[in-house]
RNA sequence: GGCGACAUAGCCAAGUGGUAAGGCAGUGGUCUGCAAAACCGCGAUCCAUGGGUUCGAAUCCCAUUGUCGCCUCCA
């Protein structure tokens, strides 16, 4: 069985088969870098880091280029109220993203274009497009694209051009040709970033840059094009529009779109304030946390987010780490290792039959899932050896296809580690001289103070929260 | 108002024609001095509601209700 991927063009999912044998070119939009990035850009950028390590794990050669737009009205009052810079602004957080990438543990894109290093590419796309009539220099300066000489317009978000009336939502401008063409090219207002260009000091409208960035990273046609679905429209339908007119040929075979984050039943947005940053996120939950609660449901479908949820996530990855804890015992053969060792053996055949359906997480984690079971059962039943640690490692492997890192928790880094370390050992003598209630009272204060403490058969053991 | 998506156990959630994965919570047991963790067992006669197609539907079609998204910047 063969990846087969939902596409949003077509709404049906559809055999992935890339231009280039072995190769996969994957365009996905990055976010406008006016402020803190949030959970929901999180999600976003797991969802396309999952999809990235499944195929470089089925053996493709992956080309994954994420764009940051850096010129855009919002950067440039935000910096006008900040007293800033525009570009400088732009710049801290486009650096604080891409950390925040690294924390979540997002492998580097190829490349990350910005639309300020792409602006030669984007006059050259805007002047290809007016020499085929398809986009007109305005009175006003601007240059806008005409939308009714793209006659399929509409096709990925399904709108009928006649349905889109130019009512109180769209601003009739007495400059606009028809009131539903769209800027490739604003002119400059005074005290804006500006670049020369033939239609004089200007900037890039916000579509332009994407389809410009991907002919220039990739090529006129890619595989993957991705995206939070709440990008569909406008600016998907803009890009294909643009593209194809100038190429003339089908933009991205697919076209994938993420869910959106809920946040109390809505979509957590910039816009609507209702946010978590991915800093504050960081600050109190590991980048595992939030990547479990993208695995478990579908990457299309809207993630819900609230403090049940994240308990239970919580929870989750405890019972993943559960797997790893050692070996108590040596034994290397018999029935429990065989029934250990067949299900080692199927777990990738079944991680692959459930990643090839359209990235279904879900079901892959219970793969995992299934994988952590036997592993503690073959551990209960004195399973150790090389067995046991192939079980472990074929867990880990298949975990770090999801981007999981399942580090364990660094507890004996804590400073309080040798004096946590003396309490357990004074305990031990405690319990040794059967002092129950006080070796209680030792364990209960300790875990007041979030140290779990854990008698095993060869000894106690003892863990942090959070 | 227009377009689109979705509606599965207490919660999260997979499953798109052949008789309901997984996780959390709960509960009975094993283990433990007691716990914790782990392991073994238990949970939807049923998949929003009402019709229809089919030998057979959570899965296809129609209607209804509800939720969410887009139509303006948005991952």
């Amino acid at each position: 069985m063969a990846l087969a991927i939902y596409n949003t063009l077509s709404r049906q999912t559809e055999p992935f088969t890339p231009l280039v044998a072995d190769h996969v070119s994957m365009y996905v939009c990055g976010p406008t870098v006016y402020s803190d990035a949030h959970i929901g850009h999180a999600m976003s950028a797991v969802v396309f880091d999952v999809v990235r390590r499944y195929l470089e794990w089925s053996g493709y050669t992956v080309r994954h280029v994420m764009n940051f737009t850096d010129v855009d009205d919002k950067i440039i009052r935000r910096a006008n109220e900040q007293g800033r810079d525009p570009m400088e602004l732009a710049e801290s957080y486009t650096l604080a993203f891409l950390d925040q990438l690294g924390q979540l543990n997002v492998l580097p894109a190829t490349a990350y274009p910005r639309v300020s290093t792409t602006i030669p590419q984007i006059i050259q796309f805007i002047e290809g497009l007016i020499a085929k009539d398809a986009a007109y220099h305005a009175s006003n300066g601007d240059v806008y694209f005409r939308v009714r000489g793209d006659e399929d317009y509409g096709k990925l978000s399904r709108r009928a051009v006649d349905d889109m009336r130019s009512g109180a939502r769209i601003a009739p401008d007495e400059a606009k040709a028809d009131p539903l063409d769209f800027a490739l090219w604003k002119a400059a207002k005074p005290g804006e970033p500006a670049w020369e260009s033939p239609w004089g000091q200007g900037r890039p409208g916000w579509h332009i840059e994407c389809s410009a960035m991907s002919l220039h990273e990739l090529a006129e046609q890619i595989d993957i094009h991705g995206g939070g679905n709440d990008l569909i429209f406008p600016h998907h339908e803009n890009e294909i529009a643009q593209t194809e007119s100038l190429t003339g040929k089908n933009f991205a075979q697919i076209w994938m779109h993420n869910g959106m984050l809920q946040l109390a039943g809505e979509k957590m947005s910039k816009s609507l304030g209702n946010l978590i940053t991915i800093d504050q996120f960081l600050s109190e939950h590991s980048a595992d946390i939030m990547r479990l609660m993208v695995l478990s449901g579908s990457y299309r479908a809207p993630l819900v987010y609230n403090d049940e949820v994240l308990a239970d996530t919580e929870r989750k990855l405890e019972r993943i780490m559960s797997a790893f804890k050692p070996a108590h015992g040596t034994t290397t053969s018999g029935a429990v290792v065989d029934t250990l060792t067949t299900i080692v053996a199927k777990a990738p055949a079944d991680f692959r039959s459930a990643m090839d359906s359209d990235f279904n997480s879900a079901a892959a984690l219970a793969v995992l899932f299934d994988l952590v079971r036997s592993i503690n059962a073959a551990r209960d039943a004195g399973v150790g050896g090389e067995p046991f640690d192939a079980a472990q490692a074929r867990l880990r492997e298949l975990a770090a296809v999801l981007g999981l890192r399942l580090e364990a928790t660094s507890a004996s880094k804590t400073d309080a580690a040798p004096f946590i370390e003396l309490l357990i050992e004074l305990r031990a003598e405690l319990r040794k001289a059967k002092q129950w209630a006080l070796s209680d009272l030792v364990r209960n204060r300790l875990s007041e103070l979030d140290v779990q403490l854990e008698d095993g058969p060869s000894g106690t053991t003892w863990t942090t929260k959070g």
